[in-house]
DNA sequence: CCTGAAAGT
């Protein structure tokens, strides 16, 4: 019967008996017909069980004050199968008695749709003008679960449920009420509002993956909990380490935060592991997979390998090998299929390891099997369907951070326990499955650490310390870390922007770094695109940081390296890479009728179509702060212009060229360097400033250009103090540089009052 | 001399 509808009541029999005075208010409406709004007596937080199951079973959905669906009705038989379910009486008695909750589950718990739902019906944020938020470590999760708990709770996308992720905010101020957004869009709002208080909960979904965002979103959640008695915190991860967020989250010490666990539907996997260690986990991965397509039963493998070249290459290899088994003995084996996958890929041939297995050659004979052959996506944020086997060499690449040299470098490393649990169950995700680990019980248990390092003890934190000082953070290194980075990254960090002039000798933010912060780039490219209005070129500079935060735009695949490397060198800017990024998108923005342009001169579409979004919205920041969009005219003087701005940003990041063997010293760091094959600079400048260090077969800089040395001295004259350079070669070139600008202004002033000596002598 | 793991603002 509907409630809502006062030509309806009009109707009613019952009403006619009714006093006039009474039909005033909606309750006492609902309740003379017998059927209560959905909502009716929920007290913000105080609700149970019971109240909510009656609502969800209303016919009208109470935000929307519609009547719910047909589909509505389906899903809602569906969700009611889920475990979670079952469990909703415990937890709105724990959510009541609590401002802070761990909630873990094993994924596939549905936890990532359910909880919020419940904690909408309980909160009630729309009754107090506020939202719930849902953090996701991914743009593509944090849209797909928005869509998902959309429909279960009958409602349009972007109505009374949302998400906002960077470039696409898809939400109704003043209707929503639970917006689903990325980890570090949620960490992008605490600078302009430190106790984020449009929330009245926030959930902190797969908080055990430990991203940076999430680590200081962390930190600052438990300092606004304590000030803010009215804002819930809920942080969801999976079962391994609930405990260390329990204690992490302890106003008093000793006493956990009480843990919620969320029941999930796991099948049995069977783990193996080798007699002895594997010299070789490639061709020990080759062998394992080539067994499992002999011996084992039906069904899909998945095998985790480190890089994509590695992955092509054992693709090509078992095909050959399953090809040789075929040959041998065709009734023996199915066909299979070997399908790649790693993020650089692009999307359409992710897509392929959703195919299904190839079918048997001949009717009745026997089944094919698909392998999907991957690097780390598929352990956390891809998930292949229907893998049966799990082959798990225990290594992957990671990134390693040293804050002696400043460099981040990816290394080849042993996985952690947790990550080779991760992998494991990727095999039971639609029925028992086995896991071979390439590797021995022992070292699984002796050898392999716990954890995999949370990302904040691996990273370079400048972009990251500069956002807290913004939001007033003063003590880094006492900051409440959960893992605290070692303190010698924070000082590193300070250092950079101190130099950088975004923090003055005190440490405190300076109105330049205030402006930086607001930037979503790393402070450096910040610093340029800051000060190229004053250079004349910031439409250009604007350009480069675009390209710089996109992903590398150069295609090269395997068997067309040489039209690659023709196709780049046709865009090249001999005066260095950074110009030839320029270079690169401008002849991008010009072909742009042209579908086919970036596929044919080997470039990534995709990242290319980044930069220019990355491009728009750093464009939408400078006119925030009315920087001016200029160019010059004059080819040859914008170019000069441009690496002058680049030197304002990376004067930290300069080598210089020692010898004539192509070796290369950075400044200060003195570690000895080359260019990296890349690089498209046709001789080797004596001074160049580079966008990255990288260590692969031998160290190298990347992204490349060539500098003078004038510029440094002038631009940097803090961090070029020649007093505070070792002693070598560098310091000699520059010691020069000075001499010869010190001898030429000596010259220069004479000339002048030589020359305006004698002007005043004419104008007597 | 010889080339990128994943994700995010």
């Amino acid at each position: 019967m509907p409630s809502n509808n006062n030509l309806k009541l009009q109707d009613n029999p019952y009403l006619a008996h009714r006093h006039p005075t009474q039909r005033d208010t909606g309750s006492s409406r609902s309740k003379s017909l017998g059927v209560k709004e959905p909502l009716y007596g929920f007290l913000p937080r105080k609700v149970n069980g019971d109240q909510v199951r009656r609502a969800l079973e209303h016919e009208i959905n109470p935000f929307t004050e519609q009547p719910h669906s047909a589909q509505y009705k389906e899903i809602l038989d569906a969700r009611k199968k889920l475990p979670v379910y079952a469990q909703m009486d415990d937890f709105y008695k724990m959510f009541t008695n609590n401002q802070i909750i761990v909630v873990v589950g094993e994924t596939g718990s549905g936890k990532t749709t359910q909880i919020p739902q419940f904690i909408v019906y309980s909160d009630l944020p729309h009754t107090k003008g506020k939202i719930i938020a849902c953090t996701q470590l991914r743009r593509v999760a944090a849209v797909s679960v928005a869509k998902r708990v959309a429909d279960e709770m009958d409602v349009e996308l972007g109505r009374h449920v949302g998400y906002s992720i960077r470039f696409e905010n898809m939400t109704e101020p003043g209707t929503t009420l639970l917006q689903y957004m990325t980890d570090g869009m949620l960490l992008s709002e605490v600078m302009n509002d430190p106790n984020l208080e449009r929330y009245s909960a926030i959930i902190l979904d797969e908080a055990h993956e430990r991203s940076l965002a999430t680590d200081i979103l962390m930190v600052l959640l438990k300092a606004s909990a304590k000030k803010r008695a009215d804002l819930k915190i809920i942080v969801m991860s999976a079962t391994l380490d609930a405990l260390k967020f329990q204690k992490y989250f302890s106003v008093r010490s000793n006493e956990a935060v009480p843990l919620f666990k969320v029941h999930g539907r796991t099948f049995p996997i069977e783990i193996f592991y080798t007699q002895e260690p594997e010299p070789d986990y490639v061709e020990a991965a080759i062998r394992t997979v080539l067994m499992i397509h002999r011996a084992e039963a039906p069904g899909d493998v998945l095998l985790f390998l480190t890089e994509e070249e590695e992955i092509e290459d054992v693709c090509l290899k078992i095909k050959l090998e399953a090809d040789d088994l075929i040959d041998q003995d065709p009734d023996a084996v199915g066909p299979l299929t070997c399908i790649p996958l790693y993020s650089s890929l692009p999307p359409q041939q992710q897509q392929r390891i959703f195919d299904p297995a190839p079918p048997p050659r001949t009717k009745g004979g026997p089944l094919g099997r698909k392998i999907v052959v991957s690097t780390n996506v598929a352990e956390t944020s891809l998930t292949v369907d229907g893998i049966v086997y799990v082959v798990d060499p225990g290594f992957s690449k990671q990134k390693v951070y040293n804050p002696r040299i400043r460099v981040e470098s990816q290394l080849i490393s042993p996985i952690s326990k947790a990550s080779a649990q991760q992998r494991a169950g990727r095999a039971g995700r639609t029925g028992p499955g086995k896991c071979f680990r390439l590797y021995t019980e022992k070292d699984f248990k002796n050898e392999l650490e716990e954890q995999t390092h949370p990302e904040i003890l691996k990273s370079n934190l400048s972009t990251a310390v500069l956002t807290l000082v913004k939001i007033g953070v003063k003590d880094l290194v006492r900051f409440d870390w959960m893992d605290a980075p070692a303190p010698e990254t924070l000082m590193r960090a300070l250092e950079l922007l101190n130099y950088l002039a975004a923090l003055d000798d005190e440490g405190n933010l300076t109105p330049l770094g205030c402006i930086m912060a607001e930037f979503p780039l790393d402070p450096q490219l910040a610093k340029m695109l800051i000060v190229s209005p004053e250079f004349k070129c910031s439409n250009e500079v604007l350009t480069i940081a675009a390209m710089l935060s996109v992903p590398n735009v150069w295609l090269r695949p395997n068997n067309q390296r040489r039209e690659a490397d023709a196709a780049k060198a046709l865009l090249t800017i001999p005066d260095g890479d950074h110009l030839t990024m320029l270079n690169v998108y401008n002849e991008y923005v010009n072909n742009q009728h042209d579908r086919n342009w970036a596929l044919t001169h080997y470039l990534s579409a995709r990242a290319l179509a980044q930069a220019d979004n990355v491009r728009k919205q750093l464009e939408r920041t400078m006119e925030r702060f009315e920087m001016e969009l200029v160019s010059l005219s004059d080819p040859v003087k914008i170019y000069q212009n441009v690496r002058q701005a680049l030197v304002c940003g990376f004067f930290m990041q300069v080598a210089h060229k020692e010898g004539e063997k192509g070796n290369y010293l950075t400044v200060k760091d003195n570690q000895v360097v080359a260019l990296h094959p890349s690089c498209g600079m046709d001789t080797q400048p004596e001074w160049v400033i580079f966008n990255e260090f990288v260590l692969t077969t031998r160290p190298y800089i990347r992204t490349v250009t060539e500098v003078r040395p004038e510029w440094l001295l002038e631009y940097a004259p803090t961090y070029f103090d020649l007093s505070s350079f070792l002693d070598g070669e560098t310091k000699r070139a520059l010691q020069r540089v000075v001499n010869k600008k010190a001898g030429k202004s000596n010259r220069d002033t004479t000339k002048d009052t030589r020359a305006r000596t004698r002007k005043q002598k004419k104008n007597k």
